[in-house]
DNA sequence: AAGGAGGGCAACCGCATGTAC
DNA sequence: TGTACATGCGGTTGCCCTCCT
């Protein structure tokens, strides 16, 4: 039985035999892969287009890097996933050569295991609390693996973790271009992601996106975060930025955070705007922040007698969220992108001061890292507010 | 030496998304 | 606009090898 998409044809399944490896290697070698569902067919494989493509993908294609994972490419792929999550394929793009079937098993095989023997949740990175933890065989379920702990206690370690991560966290592999400058250069003493404990600010759970108020810092030499209360001027503005941006993105084709998404229609530049459902990245003249950015949660409405009181909470509650990234160039050309190809660094930073190319702005990763740092918080954030949670 | 358990890896499955018609 | 098909992705499974008893 082959997969549903191909049942019309007898294909074979199982291992790739040489001569099978052989054909698909010189049907697209000869021919390409146009179309992935005829390239059986011009191979001469009982095999289906699926099953082709993953065994080129997955381990003929030439620029394949075999052999077993480098340190640094360990280390990469912890502190990507960090910020990215399961999402090896985004994870793979930085690394050249790399698979994302090769970093989920990898992940899966080795780090996985490293993180939970040092205590670490694989999920979230942070300290396990509940000593009922406990791993199984792989052929579990993923999500037996950690601890039981629900979406939103992971929520809640983001934003009041302490510093306990125990790999070195350097973002800038992702605001740089990943090819490999962090590979061939890792820092000799990478900093650590510090999240400053704070008291937990109050948060209305349904509030679109809440970031925490003056609550954490992400220290972290290329990357500040600041969370700012919406009647706090105080800004951590950067020297040697460049002036003001006032260009508008025009499209994004990144994949939104499950649970929310991101509305355009106000996504510009150079001003601040608070909204009360909304988080804002502004651009002023000492500090490049990312575009303003309208979260709208999506979830399932609030129990009716939960409606009211978050209202008012809502009406009382607005952030401002600032992203202020001190990377620039000589020529003040913006680095917070991502060369997802592993292509030309150089290539990629051809942006002007005032212009941006939306097309290598990574979305992706700032949506991951929005996550990463705690806004999904006010989905359960506050023991306060622990009557209003849903069940996440 | 034999057999079971565990680990690593390749491949499959099902779903989501994109695209052409 | 709806539908079918192609592609991409993450989770899961199955096979084979190694290690341990």
């Amino acid at each position: 039985m082959g997969h549903h998409c191909c049942s019309k044809q007898k294909v074979k399944r199982g291992l790739w035999s040489p001569e099978e490896d052989e054909k698909l290697i010189r049907c697209i070698t000869t021919h390409g892969h146009g179309c992935w569902s005829s390239v059986p067919k011009l191979a001469g494989l009982q095999r289906c287009g699926k099953s082709c493509r993953l065994r080129w993908i997955n381990y003929l294609r030439p620029d394949l890097k075999r052999g077993s994972f480098s340190p640094q490419e360990e280390r990469v792929i912890i502190d990507v996933h960090r910020i990215l999550g399961n999402r090896w394929a985004q994870i793979a793009k930085h690394l050249p050569g790399r698979t994302d079937n090769e970093v989920k098993n990898f992940w899966n095989s080795c780090i996985k295991k490293k993180l939970i023997a040092q205590g670490l949740d694989p999920k979230t990175h942070n300290l396990m609390i509940s000593s009922s933890s406990s791993y199984h065989h792989h052929h579990q379920s993923t999500a037996s693996i950690v601890n039981n702990n629900n979406a939103c206690n992971n929520l809640n370690n983001h934003i009041y973790q302490q510093p306990t991560s125990v790999f070195p966290v350097n973002s800038q592999i992702i605001l740089r271009d990943p090819s490999m400058e962090y590979m061939m250069n890792p820092p000799a003493a990478a900093p650590y992601v510090t999240l400053l404990p704070h008291p937990p600010p109050p948060h209305p759970l349904h509030e679109a996106i809440s970031i925490p108020t003056n609550n954490f810092d992400y220290q972290n030499p290329n990357l500040v975060w600041t969370g700012k209360d919406q009647n706090s001027n105080a800004s951590m503005g950067l020297a040697n930025c460049p002036p003001l941006m006032e260009t508008k993105p025009t499209s994004y084709s990144s994949v939104n955070p499950p649970g929310f998404e991101f509305t355009e229609e106000n996504c510009l530049w150079g001003t601040t705007t608070t909204t009360s459902t909304g988080i804002s990245g502004t651009i002023d003249h000492q500090s490049f922040v990312l575009p303003r950015l309208q979260v709208a949660a999506v979830q399932p409405p609030p129990p009716p007698e939960e409606e009211q009181q978050i209202k008012q909470i809502q009406q009382k509650k607005a952030a401002v969220f600032e992203v202020v990234v001190d990377e620039f160039d000589e020529t003040n050309e913006v680095v917070l992108m991502n060369n997802k190809d592993g292509g030309s660094h150089d290539q990629e930073m051809e942006m002007s001061t005032t212009s941006f190319n939306s097309s290598n702005f990574d979305l992706e990763f700032m949506d991951s890292t929005i996550m990463s740092c705690g806004m999904y918080s006010n989905m359960n954030s506050s023991s306060s507010m622990d009557q209003l949670a849903w069940d996440c």
